[in-house]
RNA sequence: GCCUCUGUAGCUCAGUUGGUAGAGCAGGGGACUGAAAAUCCCCGUGUCAUUGGUUCGAUUCCGAUCGGAGGCA
């Protein structure tokens, strides 16, 4: 095995399982490529692999960082690469495994990403801009500096309309002419991606609605209500799982209900990975059938990575 | 039993002074380069409960029937 294997495809989807049955079957070690995952104190929320799912094999990016640290892709990209490197050094497979398309996508194009600074003041500041000036007017001096990305965004997405501010300020270029650069070189290394789809989207479903039970039953609750009582959570606290229990704990309603939203909006997640996934031609489709058991669907991937190899 | 209100999109409801209807949520599709489990964009035909009547024309007015809610006995 000479070429890294990524495997990645919606929540609740089987990937950990997968991934781990590949790594048994190809000398392999898995990396994490999940933005909620890397957090201490969120085993269960993010269903961070378990001791006893990880059957012994090594597991890298998993819960190395306090909740209330932020992190970026370029965190990432930069951590998955020494993970990467020491695995091949070991003579092992790597195994990238998650759901987060941003980290998965921007590692395999080795995006390189320059030193630009967050300036949390500046974005404050254009935050308060578009409340008193309107989306329109910041959209508006963004395409006074860079009209190219000005083209490509909504006047509602005030988050991204800041961030091509930010770079432009902080850096002296355009997000433009960033992303151009940040595409010179193209991988070294080679890549089999899976995604994991599933013929009938009910079946997606009942495993998201099942998952979440099985959550509720291995303590979401007091992991979520810990998260509530540490508001200073930058990115920790965006994970689906705390959030939606929060009006729980303020007695605004009941738990049941907010297990409902809960399930709601991870299928909502769901949705938005599979987007992303389904984008990206090089990823190859793992697609499961209403009555296909877990080695069935080991057997689909065998066949492709070892026709790719 | 009588009276009142009500029956419109999967759900909650607007609306049409009579010319076959529209929001939110759900759902579907899409975007995505430093907080991404986030952020944002696009997509609305449904026997307007059923059935008679009035009318050029009824989801809208009138009657009956069948659901639902409330009130009085």
């Amino acid at each position: 095995m000479n070429k890294i294997i990524v495997v990645c495809g919606p929540t609740a989807s089987g990937k950990t399982a997968l991934a781990v049955e590949l790594a048994k079957r190809y000398d392999g070690e898995v990396i994490s490529a999940d933005s909620m995952q890397i957090y201490t104190d969120m085993d269960v929320a993010s269903a961070k692999a378990t001791p006893e799912e990880q059957q012994g094999i090594p597991h890298h990016l998993l819960g190395f960082l306090e909740p209330t640290e932020s992190f970026s892709v370029a965190d990432y990209v930069k951590l998955c690469d020494e993970c990467v490197r020491d695995i091949l050094t070991r003579g092992k497979t790597p195994i990238i495994c998650g759901g987060t398309g941003l980290y998965i996508s921007s590692f395999v194009d080795n995006l390189t990403f320059d030193d630009s600074e967050q300036d949390f003041a500046f974005r404050e500041e254009m935050r308060r801009f578009a409340e008193e000036n309107g989306n329109a007017a910041l959209l508006e001096k963004l395409r006074g500096v860079d009209p190219e990305t000005a083209g490509t965004l909504h006047e509602n997405n005030v988050g991204r309309i800041i961030r091509a501010l930010e770079v432009y300020k902080t850096t002296g270029h355009t997000i433009s002419q960033a992303k151009a650069m940040s595409r010179q070189t193209p991988s070294p290394y080679e890549f089999i991606m899976l995604t994991i789809d599933f013929e009938d989207r009910e079946q997606l479903r009942e495993r998201i609605n099942r998952r979440v039970d099985i959550m509720l039953e291995h303590g979401l609750v007091e992991e979520a209500r810990r998260c509530f009582e540490q508001p200073d959570r930058p990115t920790a606290a965006q994970a689906i799982g705390c959030k939606e229990l929060y009006p729980y704990f303020r007695g605004e309603r009941t738990l049941e209900d907010c297990v409902e939203e809960l399930k709601l909006r991870t299928r909502q997640y769901a949705k938005r990975q599979m987007t992303w996934f389904r984008r990206d031609e090089r990823i190859q489709h793992i697609i499961v059938g209403k009555n296909d058991k877990f080695e069935d669907i080991v057997k689909k991937a065998s066949e492709i990575i070892e026709k790719e190899n």
